[in-house]
DNA sequence: ATGAAAGCGCTAACAG
DNA sequence: CTGTTAGCGCTTTCAT
């Protein structure tokens, strides 16, 4: 029983008008309101059906004052690791009905303003962000202004916000040592910006690692932001033609692509001229000739936890204090890292 | 100015009140109506600066019967090709005002009637989608009853819905051309589903190739849908281990990376034992040894185009007849294909 | 040029 | 248990 006369959408008026009850107990009937005699309730189950009625989400919002939607901020949903992100916290909040807007900052502090500026008349029910900068003071009023429970991604604000990380210090510390154990001394360092937490994270490790071991760093082989593959690329043609070049190099993800690229460049062979150890694991770290040793984490299991904390908040489970989860992340040991002789030192 | 004395967001009934105007004089001011006095106009932009006032998007929404907002169901977010087209689809309506809700189908057909039904009631201005099936009647139903703008991505369905698609005819039956040039008589195909257009134009591009050459396909030398990377894997495996194997693969750049493992699996050689060509460019195909040879195409085009079209059809500047774009797929030479010879035939 | 009033579609007091 | 009524915050006639 489909047949909708009009072209027009059925509203609840209609609805009851064609159940012959009021307003309101068309409504409690949608609504699951059990107070209704079975008899109206069948009625108006019927004149539903019949009108293919549909209640409208934006009237809801409006008399909920909840829009059952969540915003989710990343600098950009094509970088693997995010969409991963992005993908699982989906699956998880539309199954308890929410529904998700996405939008991309492109690592623009201005975009990123804008973006929450925007979100804020959308009066989303809650946040899910990867900001592109601890450090800028505006986005984190902007933040705030939002007043709506807020679970940040791989990023720590001086705020009382949820955050979801993976211990990033504790993957880059065990891949320094273990270049440090092999006998490297000279390693590059080609990460994202210090300005956020995965960045921050490695720089730290980088050090203490080599600190413990009584070494020096050369602040020359550390590199960022690099955001992009170009500019990894450049920046690890001028680690591998400098004289004193690295004999190993650290690298995240998307900045490998372009590390690989320069060692091809450079006619340098993996491990044994040059030893690699890759952020992030993707389809091209395990079956690349040699696979790459990584520090692993599970991208997918980010967004998971940051739903379920999203709707542990929006639900009142959860206890006021701000909850700061670090996933564990894990070196891989594969082919790409040998130790250094003498010979391939140079 | 910015201080926002109640905790409350203010409304342009308190703007009005603030500056003394009427609610509708305080409407224009913010909507741009010129119509407006300077000086009052002046006295309504103050108010709006000390209250912070923003307007509410739900109530607009419902007023003005648009919501802004731009739907995407794609069927999963984190499949590369995908979130690249997205992204591109993404930054364009960004900079249109529009909004854009992002849902995954994960090639389920059920939940895919589930989310349309979600979208409906949202009130979207227009959805873009690539739905899992082109066959499934239900689906279509869904989508005709949005009575909204569609876009397809990468699908063709006999409804009059705006379409944009690559052309995988093309990059297949070039491909298929390229390896029967070079011998090979057996050669296997590993791809999407041919329900969807992709799946579809390999096997058909796949056919015509070998049939103009007068040549036999084998029906167990096609598979699909393999969707997963693991079914890829065990069908790989089990062309690769029978006794008549084929001498060559295509695939899919999901599919491929199955292949790749039951390559190495099986100890074979690249393209020495068996040539690869894949459908779809990442970093593996170009930074593994030895890089692949690939159909190539511009994932974030398809977004940008996809938008484009969306945008002409939101502003009535595009023609009544739906549009079919198709973009190219070009084959790229590398080195993952060699010449058959008698000793590599099995 | 400005204001008063109606109403988008819905929910939730409040009465009965 | 059911109906009447009053808005949620906004835009838009329609008068003035």
């Amino acid at each position: 029983m489909k047949t909708n006369a009009g072209d027009e959408r059925a509203t609840i008026r209609d609805v009851a008008k064609a159940a012959n009850v009021s307003l309101s107990t068309a409504s409690r009937v949608v609504n699951r309101d059990e107070t209704v005699r079975a008899e109206l309730r069948q009625r108006v189950l019927k004149a539903v059906d019949s009108l293919s009625y549909e209640p409208d989400a934006a009237a809801q919002s409006l008399r909920r004052q909840s829009t059952k939607m969540v915003g989710c901020l990343v600098s950009n949903i094509a970088y693997p690791p995010f969409s991963a992100t992005v993908g699982a916290a989906e699956e998880r909040l539309y199954a308890a009905s929410y529904t998700m807007l996405l939008m991309a900052s492109h690592g623009r502090v201005e975009r990123e303003i804008d973006i929450l500026a925007r979100l804020r008349r959308r009066r989303l029910d809650s946040l899910i962000a990867t900001v592109s900068s601890e450090h800028d003071l505006r986005v984190q009023e902007e933040l705030v202004r939002l007043k709506i429970p807020i679970v940040l991604l791989e990023r720590q604000l001086p705020l009382p916000f949820d955050t979801v990380c993976n211990d990033h210090f504790g993957g880059a510390y065990e891949a320094t040592r273990y270049l440090l154990t092999l006998g490297h001394r000279r390693i590059g360092l080609i990460t994202t910006s210090a300005a956020i937490l995965p960045g921050r994270e490695r720089r730290r490790a980088f050090a203490q690692a080599h600190a413990e071991s009584g070494l020096e760093i050369d602040p020359g082989l550390v590199a960022g932001p690099g955001h992009t593959r170009d500019n990894a690329y450049r920046t690890a043609c001028e680690f591998l033609n400098a004289d004193d070049r690295p004999s190993a190099i650290l690298a995240g993800a998307h900045q490998m692509v372009g590390v690989l690229r320069a060692a091809r460049a450079a006619r340098l062979r993996i491990p044994d001229d040059l030893s690699l150890i890759c952020f992030g694991e993707t389809d091209l770290t395990e079956l690349m000739t040699p696979p790459l040793t990584v520090v692993r984490w599970d991208s997918g299991r980010v967004g998971q936890v940051a739903a379920e904390i999203l709707l542990s908040r929006l639900d009142g489970t959860a206890r006021p204090s701000p909850l700061s989860i670090m996933l564990p992340c894990d070196l891989v040991l594969r082919a790409s890292c040998a130790p250094l002789t003498r010979e391939t030192a140079s």
